[in-house]
DNA sequence: AGGGAATATGTGACCGTTCACAATCCTGGC
DNA sequence: GCCAGGATTGTGAACGGTCACATATTCCCT
């Protein structure tokens, strides 16, 4: 059957597109309640008894009853139930950046959960980080649905996270925060510090002098990957070099890569995300430098290519999708009341040891490329 | 401010939680038209005559009633207003897997454009393509929005795009369809055929005896990419080897890398999208032949990263954004009823050379990883 | 047979907005 | 000074459900 309600696939003279005289430009009132329950010879109340699963309804009505529904095509009216009810049952996802991996996953993740709880979810993109733009945002987020979860990883989110008004039940997954936040927060994150300090730990296990940091962008000042770092090479009694401040992609990665090519005394590369060590890896191989004999490379998230990559990527697990679902089940239980709300962890960042990450070689041969 | 309206950063003893007593818990009434009403001192309609923009309302009115809506901080309620105007202006995207790049993308060009037209985007994902969920997937997006676009690049999607009601405004990116539609389908797609055509030439330009296929999958009894490449093939006068059929992701195209890297006839592959590529160029390497030097892949979709592998990904550009930006602007043509509904291709397929395919070698020396 | 709980079903009001249709206010032309 | 007609504002009735509260029916028990 055709989408557009074309039953004969006729090619010749467009039918006269609906022009003046027709009685089809007029809102095809859609069958309601109240026809249903005329065609079923019930009051409408009945009805929506049947389609709210009341369990008050004869078992010989709620069948005649959903034989109209069935034979009427009758599909309660969302928007009508929602004004009706005040209830909300959806919610909108207010997100920067849906392709990159981190993003995507927790997306999912949320998504899931949402389904299985019979939530609609939407979403409503951060096109930057400007105020105007990250007001709009929310305010999509905020009419269109009864509440709202922020993925605030990076900045734009997090001041859209600040700016959704305060009657609006919201959840956000963040950046672990700096000190541990008021019971009553709606947050939930990962543990970057315990993933920094792991991979930092793993390097420095192999031999490597220090540990070099690629960041990606952070809203508080002192990072929690950045302070993991820290104190995986301060139990080490290292010094810690500047980090090189990146963005979220492998371009961003590719450049910081060439920075830190030039110096020769760089032999471990922590990267804040997978994308960045794969620009990272390839900015090194253009100067020559192979991984992970010359420089080795640790990313952070374990995104499903890093496995593929050559060399493949060792890297630190973390699990975004397992962090949606628990946004999604904080928001849940604002929205109930059921349960109170805490703020906490998710998961176990989990270091996954792959190829780009070696013991220290005082010596490697380098090779220019080609 | 801070989400739950503390203003103050006060580290020290979290306060207590909007715990028990507080008027809090109770259904907030939201503020209506009406409340704005009377604190303007006009009547409703007047009220909403000025949220809706109407130029039948003196300056001074407006005014005095854009106070009263700032000061009692009004927002419309989108579900009264739907119902009452039984407009739409929502819809729901219907798409599996939103971590993969073409989905990504495709659903980034649709929010674009549905954001830029005052659209909210809701999302329901195809958990598989089992009748059941492909119905529930349907009737979610259904009822929780006035229009549907499917993301039907795969058997899932294209179920769901069947599915879909018949009253229902629908839009979809599809795969290059096999014959021309009809016109008035509201269908959008990338030319596939020419996408796998140019790639294929390319391969042969350089020399390759023949070109080997890692195909995704498909709906059409004969995909288009494979026609494509099928074609290119008989322009050049070479048998056309078997395709093999493959899944999505670089897994799949690391199974069926190995597969091919076992012959040694196999000197040039096409992969059906860049995840697969890379999943090959992997299988070769473990395999001992190196690429491009004794195997030259081929992607397709340019996705972020592949400018960045090493070697650096030969794919041909596919404008997924551009895709999902005219897929919505199919969609609103179609609700407005303002232009004719014509099937049509987006964008050109553009091959980007980069470093993972070269000139046929006879003997390449093969290496023994490590 | 009568009475009280369930069990079934119906009625009227209301959710917050828009729509259709008055009603009132101005303004300029004659 | 009066009137047509546009500018401005108001009123009542939807929109398609749910809620709160009757009103019938049944059914079981004494």
């Amino acid at each position: 059957m055709s989408v557009t309600g074309h039953t004969s696939p006729k090619p010749t003279a467009p039918a006269p597109a609906d022009a003046a005289d027709g009685p089809s430009r007029h809102r095809a009132r859609s069958v309601s309640i109240r026809d249903v329950a005329k065609v079923a010879g019930v009051s409408y109340q009945t009805v929506s008894r049947v389609i709210n699963g009341n369990s008050y309804v004869r078992d010989s009505t709620r069948d005649r009853v959903q034989a109209a529904i069935a034979e009427l095509g009758f599909r309660p009216n969302s928007a009508a139930r929602a004004l009706a009810s005040g209830e909300n049952r959806s919610l909108t996802v207010v997100t920067s950046n849906t392709t990159l991996y981190g993003y995507a996953a927790t997306l999912q993740g949320i998504e899931e959960a949402a389904r299985a709880a019979e939530f609609s979810v939407g979403i409503s993109v951060l096109e930057s980080s400007a105020e105007a733009h990250v007001r709009a945002a929310v305010d999509r987020a905020a009419d269109s649905s009864g509440s709202v979860i922020v993925i605030a990883f990076d900045h734009a989110g997090t001041l859209a996270l600040q700016a959704v008004p305060n009657a609006l039940p919201v959840a956000a997954a963040v950046e672990t925060p700096d000190t541990p936040p008021d019971a009553g927060q709606p947050w939930v994150w990962i543990d970057d510090a315990e993933a920094a300090r792991s991979a930092t730990r793993y390097l420095l296990e192999l031999g490597h002098p220090t540990v070099h940091y690629v960041a990606i962008p952070s809203n508080t000042h002192t990072s929690r990957r950045t302070a993991g770092w820290h104190t995986a090479l301060a139990a080490a009694g290292v010094t810690a070099p500047e980090p090189v401040g990146a963005g979220w992609d492998a371009l961003a990665g590719y450049q910081a890569g060439r920075r830190l090519a030039r110096d020769r005394a760089v032999s471990a590369v922590l990267c804040g995300n997978d994308d960045l060590a794969l620009g990272v890896i390839r900015a090194m191989h253009e100067a020559g430098r192979s991984i992970p004999e010359s420089v080795s490379v640790v990313g952070f998230d374990n995104a499903p290519q890093s496995a593929f990559y050559t060399p493949s990527l060792t890297t630190v697990h973390m699990d975004f999708v397992g962090l949606g679902r628990a946004c999604f089940s904080l928001l849940h239980s604002e929205i109930e009341g059921s349960a109170p709300i805490v703020p906490h962890t998710v998961g176990r960042p989990e270091l996954i040891v792959r190829e780009s990450a070696g013991s220290f070689n005082p010596h490697p041969t380098e090779s220019r490329l080609r």
